[in-house]
DNA sequence: TTCACATTCGG
DNA sequence: CGAATGTGA
């Protein structure tokens, strides 16, 4: 005996959250396909915004993204638009299902554990409730236990993983979810939904506003301080495809320039990517298919687009690396702390290391909110192995300044220093920051786009001044300690330092007791 | 009833 | 793309 499946609802609400765009998005598609109204929302949440600091970049991307996101809906249909709603979605979720009279939600997962969360705390609620709760994967091309290994259990190692998620891949995960087709379904916003309307400085309600207007609200509406963002970032989804078309000019060129922060060698799509600006899927097809054609750069490429899936699933299977390091034993570590430590953190923030190309690096990530992921990797290193600070204090500073803060893979890549995480760096394995700056950034050229007090010096001087001879610095105009600092660490004594704080890693466990 | 091929379907 | 299902001789 069989049931009959229920009838679907006619009235269905997608909610936006990571993936700002109406193209190739799988929830919206699944909606369309299956109800004849679709309402679409997203909800500035509250328990988000409300530790953040009041001027905040990522919060101006999201503003914008969310009104090209309302064009593009009122483009698909005459008439629909994005729903903005400003207060814990926990809540703002249900009740706006519940007046819409939706008898369906639908979203994309989010991995993340918080998200988790809040979004099991909406299913039941809409459970509940009687309504169908529908979640998607679209964030990446592979999720959770899509690529196992033989034995059925998640790769540990990247480069099994890889070749597995190669193996896996075609052209039909990487297709378009087809969204135009049913665009019809796309429902007309009622006057009562038309505007956004703060009420009082600040603060807005979570009530229909009952005038037509503007549905999108400004940064003042929610409280916020307008920030300028960087142009690269300007205008969501729209900006993100110029972006992409600008990068598949050079992506045969991405293996070889992709190490130079001088350069202009990566995609700058990793911001669209974590706020889904740009589908993954797109991006991967590209690739894939020009990695196919024997194009080096871009399967190369694809292989950070695989990074980034392989990160979201470590997290996935292991939710405890978000405070602990992926090897238990690395949490043996003891960490420099105290004044001294926290004077050098203070130093490595700002800036002022006294390394030229860890300094120029920070100053990048606090100026614009990104850092070339080559810079990423050697402030990383230098703040755990030259600094002696735990790891977890770099990864959070990161989270708060990069535009393009993702959770899984600003871990993965701190793990990945701290030689705590899967297939991470050999912990012997200690980056010079001299030599990183030699061989990444050989003419300075970097260093002096954001240290422009060291702008003459030459290549031979520029990577470490504190060993150039006095007259030779009185030469450039540079004043160590007065207009450059001296360096805060020695490195080879850090280095030495390092070796002993990790060798705890070694111990196994208790010995015989 | 069977086979060979076409169509649909899933992410 | 590949699996499952449908069609028609």
């Amino acid at each position: 005996m069989t049931t009959s499946p229920p009838t679907d609802a006619e009235t269905a609400l997608v909610w936006f959250r990571r993936d700002l765009r109406v193209d190739d998005h799988a929830a919206l598609f699944h909606a369309l396909k299956r109800h004849r109204r679709v309402f679409c929302a997203f909800v500035l949440d509250t328990d988000i915004l409300d530790p953040l600091p009041r001027a905040d970049r990522r919060v101006a991307f999201i503003l914008e993204a969310l009104q090209v996101l309302d064009d593009d809906l009122g483009a698909l249909a005459a008439g629909a638009g994005l729903i903005v709603r400003h207060g814990p979605a926990r809540t703002e979720i249900p009740t706006l299902a519940a007046a819409l009279g939706a008898g369906a939600l639908y979203f994309n997962h989010d991995d993340e554990p918080d998200a988790l969360r809040r979004d099991a705390e909406v299913g039941d609620t809409l459970r509940a409730r009687g309504l169908q709760v529908n979640s998607f994967k679209d964030h990446v091309v592979f999720e959770r236990s899509e690529v196992l290994t033989a034995v059925g259990k998640p790769y540990g190692v990247f480069t099994p993983y890889k070749n597995a998620w190669l193996r896996q891949v075609n052209p039909f995960f990487l297709s378009n979810y087809p969204v135009a087709r049913y665009a019809d379904r796309l429902a007309r916003l009622p006057d009562a939904l038309n505007a956004f309307r703060p009420t009082g400085p600040g603060r807005v309600t979570a009530d229909f506003a009952p005038t037509p207007g503007r549905r999108v609200p400004t940064e003042s509406d929610i409280g916020f301080e307008p920030v300028e963002l960087p142009t690269l970032l300007a205008e969501g989804s729209r900006g993100a495809q110029r972006l992409f078309d600008d990068f598949l000019r050079r992506i045969d060129h991405y293996a070889d320039r992709r190490d130079f922060p001088a350069e202009k060698g990566p995609s700058y799509l990793s911001t669209h990517l974590r706020f889904g600006t740009i589908s993954i899927r797109q991006l991967a097809r590209e690739a894939w298919a020009r990695a196919q054609a024997g194009d080096p750069g871009s399967a190369t490429w694809l292989s950070e687009l695989i990074w980034r899936d392989f990160y979201h699933q470590v997290l996935h299977h292991h939710p405890r690396v978000v405070s602990h390091a992926f090897r238990p034993e690395y949490d043996r570590i003891a960490w420099a702390s105290g004044p001294q430590a926290d004077a050098e953190f203070e130093a490595w923030c700002q800036g002022r290391t006294g390394y030229p190309l860890v300094d120029a690096a920070m100053l990048q990530l606090n100026r614009t909110g990104y850092m070339h992921n080559r810079l990423r990797m050697v402030t990383a290193s230098f703040l755990i192995k030259d600094l002696g600070i735990d790891w977890r204090r770099g990864e959070a500073y990161f989270a708060q300044q990069l535009l393009d803060f993702d959770l899984a893979a600003n871990n993965g890549g701190w793990q990945w220093a701290a030689s705590s995480g899967c297939d991470a760096q050999p912990y012997f394995r200690i980056f010079n920051p001299v030599n990183q700056s030699e061989k990444f950034d050989p003419e300075g050229a970097f260093i002096k786009r954001y240290l422009p007090q060291l702008s003459r010096l030459p290549p031979k001087l520029i990577h470490a001044p504190w060993l150039a001879r006095p007259a030779e610095l009185q030469a450039c105009g540079v004043g160590l300690g007065r207009d450059y600092p001296l360096p805060i660490v020695r490195h080879e004594t850090a280095r030495m330092a390092t070796m002993d704080r990790y060798a705890v890693v070694k111990d196994r466990g208790i010995p015989d007791a």
